[in-house]
DNA sequence: CATTTAGTTCAATAATTTTTGAACTAAATG
DNA sequence: CATTTAGTTCAAAAATTATTGAACTAAATG
């Protein structure tokens, strides 16, 4: 069980290298999430992925930066936990979109910096409003998970199987 | 002119690197982007990006592969010419949020790994609920973007300032 | 069939990113 | 106020990833 929790912890090392974070940061995320307490000191954490101080005090502070986890500080004891983060479900997602608004910003840009008229040109405005389009509707869809979320989990707990890979 | 588009070339580079891509693909697909022809041959893009024919030669299979550059080749003539592809829209977008499913995967296995029942237990369940339903929602967003596309363009041609930034 | 053209493959190198480890700050404790 | 504890910083090392360049395949041309 120990060694299973172990190889989940590399597996999230993993999956956060092809998100584009860094995998120390997913080894603490994934061990975050299957330790056995609430919340774990910065030592325990390090013990855990055999990481140096170092590198564990840079991959703490990236995730708490980017709302994965939160530290976490206890009256009379001057050790610094985390666990992980249980807010702003919504702003990985939202996060990621807003590099496709990058995207639809520079597709524009290159739009008006050619010289010629053609198809291309119809294309990129097309393409550029897409992903300015698909952002707005972002924060709707958002919205409709916040009112929804309790009638939504329960449909998709019903139905688990259809949406298991 | 030319040195501007010497810049959003380099500038695709830097945007592409940050979405997980590499920089040459980033510079080949601005080329595309701004170059005066429809399609240029591969030679020409070496030119144009002062790099290998190996390095060339793998950016334009990673670009043709994503769907972000098609292959174009003419009667007579055995070079092959690239341009930016103008098929399947949504397809970087669906590719992005099937990594939040893999990512849903990932939470609830780790619910299902740790030896306790808690606060954390719920949000896991919420948490890769959340993802997965996003990820549904996508395909209905798609259906709309392509039915309601021309109404869509012209709304936010109209309102441009309103998004730009 | 030798040569040129078009592109691929892959080992070596360059560049970048991550991780370590040692020296440091800053607060608490004896 | 010396020592321990907690964590930070940053230069150097390790690991990873991208790029080059040379040798190669495969098709077309003379």
């Amino acid at each position: 069980m120990e060694n299973e929790k172990q190889m989940y912890i590399e597996e999230c090392g993993l999956l956060f290298e092809k998100l584009g974070l860094t995998r120390m940061a997913g080894r603490a995320f994934g061990y975050l999430v299957v330790c056995d307490e609430d919340h774990v000191s910065f030592k325990q954490i390090q013990e855990a992925l055999k990481a140096s101080k170092g590198s564990i005090s840079g991959t703490m502070k990236q995730l708490v930066q980017t709302g994965m986890a939160e530290a976490v500080s206890l009256p009379g004891d001057r050790k610094t936990y985390y666990r992980i983060s249980k807010i702003k479900i919504g702003d990985m997602i939202r996060q990621r979109i807003s590099q496709f608004i990058e995207l639809a910003d520079t597709l524009q840009k290159g739009d008006d910096l050619k010289n010629r008229e053609d198809e291309t040109s119809g294309w990129l405005t097309e393409a550029s409003t897409f992903y300015y389009w698909i952002g707005d509707q972002l924060d709707g869809i958002i919205k409709t998970w916040e009112n929804e979320k309790q009638k939504i989990i329960q449909q998709y707990h019903a139905n688990k199987k259809e949406h298991s890979t």
